[in-house]
DNA sequence: CAAGGAAACAATTTCGAAAACTGCGCCCAC
DNA sequence: GTGGGCGCAGTTTTCGAAATTGTTTCCTTG
C-alpha cells in the first residue's frame, strides 16, 4: 500500500526485490500459478534469502502471490472469473472515486486532467503506426490520466484500493497480450508447417 | 488478504506473530504511532527476528503498521481525519457489497442473515445489565451479522476490502473505548484528590 | 500385485551473528 | 555563540547455516 510506505532516500534490498518481483508478475514474465522457489529468485535478483521473503510477504498481502504455509509461494493464478470480478469491482470503486473527485475537484485538478489527456492523446497520435506493439509509455500516460481523474477524491484509502485493482488489471492485460502474441506465433508456425507439407 | 492465504494445518511462527500483532494493534494494546522495536517484540511474542519481520511486512501492506526504510516499523497513527475517511469509504464499499448481496442472495443466504440477527439480538438481551463493559462476544456476533449480510456478494475482492476496513474501524472503536475508560479513570483520580484535600 | 511405511531428498522456515545504516552528542573552527 | 563535521551507541537489515516440514522413492508385507 503506497500510503503506508514512507520511502526514504535509500532503498533496502527487500524493497528492490519487491519492485522487481511486482514488475515481473505484472509484466507477465512470471506466469500465473507458477511456483516461486527461493533459490531461483535468489539467483534471478541477486539478493539474499531474507529480503526476498519480505518482498514475497508484502506481495501476498497485496494478492499478487499466494502463500501456502510451509509450502512456499506461488504467483496468484489468473482465471476468467477472477478477471470479471476484478473488472466489476474496479468499475464500482472507480465510479465512486470519480464522483467524489468531481465533487471536490478544484481548478488545478481540472487543469491536471486536461494536461494528462493532452499528453495521452498526443502520444496516441505519434504511435499510430505501431499501435500493435506493446507500448510501455502509453501505459504510463494512460495510468497517469486515470490517476489525475481520480486524484481529487479525498479518500486515500479508496485510491489505494483503486491502485491495487489497477495493477491487477494491468497484469491481466499484459497476460492477454502475451497470449495473443503467442497465438499469432503459433499461427505462423502452422503456416510454416503447411508450406513445408 | 484472506483469500490469498491458504491456511494449512500447521501454522508458521510468522503467522502466529502476525495474528498476535494484529490483535494487539486492533485491540489498542499497541498505541498508534508508537515505535515497534524488534527486540521488544521478540521478547513479547517469544519468536525470532525473521518471523517478526515477515509479520510486520504483511501488516504494512494492510496499512496496520507503517514501514520506514532503514528506520523500522511503527503502528499506523490514528487521526480524526483518517477515521472519517475510513467510515466514509467503508459506507461506500459496504453499500455496494450489500446491494450485490441482495441481488445475488438465495434462500440459504436469507436464512443465514436471520440466524445471525437472532443470535446477535439474543446476546444483546442477555448482556443488558453489563452493556457498558467491552464485550468481545458481542463484537464477534456483530461482525458475523455484518459478514452474513454481505456474504452473497460475488466479489471476493470487495469482501476482502470490506474486511480490511472493518478491522481498521474496529481498531478505532477499541481505541475510543480505551480513551473513554481512561477519561473515566482520570475522573476517579480527580475525585480522590478532591476528597483528600 | 497393491498397499503401507520408512528413509532419503528437497524445499521452506527459523535462528544467531555480522554488516550497514541512522540518530545523537560532542568537539572544534569560525 | 553558532554551525558543521566526526565518532559512538543503538537499531535495522542482511546473510549463511541449522532445524523443521513436505515429498518422493523404494522396500517390505499382506
Amino acid at each position: 500500500m503506497a500510503s503506508a510506505t514512507a520511502t526514504n532516500g535509500r532503498e533496502t534490498l527487500a524493497s528492490i526485490a519487491y519492485q522487481r518481483l511486482l514488475d515481473d508478475i505484472v509484466g507477465g514474465r512470471l506466469q500465473p500459478g507458477s511456483k516461486l522457489r527461493l533459490q531461483f529468485l535468489t539467483e534471478r535478483y541477486a539478493v539474499g534469502n531474507s529480503p526476498l521473503r519480505e518482498a514475497l510477504n508484502r506481495l501476498s498481502a497485496n494478492g499478487m502471490v499466494q502463500r501456502e504455509e510451509n509450502r512456499g509461494f506461488r504467483v496468484s493464478p489468473a482465471s476468467a472469473e477472477e478477471l470479471s470480478e476484478l473488472i466489476r469491482t474496479r468499475c464500482w470503486l472507480e465510479e465512486i472515486a470519480l464522483r467524489e473527485s468531481i465533487r471536490h475537484g478544484d481548478a488545478a485538478w481540472e487543469e491536471g486532467v486536461l494536461v494528462a489527456y493532452h499528453r495521452l492523446s498526443k502520444r496516441n497520435r505519434l504511435s499510430d503506426e505501431e499501435y500493435v506493439t506493446f507500448d510501455g509509455t502509453w501505459e504510463d500516460l494512460h495510468h497517469a490520466y486515470h490517476l489525475s481523474l481520480l486524484s481529487a477524491c479525498d479518500s486515500n484509502i479508496l485510491l489505494d484500493f483503486c491502485a491495487q485493482l489497477h495493477e491487477q488489471t494491468l497484469r491481466y492485460r499484459n497476460l492477454s497480450s502475451m497470449q495473443a502474441y503467442r497465438d499469432r506465433h503459433e499461427l505462423d508456425e502452422h503456416r510454416a508447417i503447411r508450406d513445408a507439407v
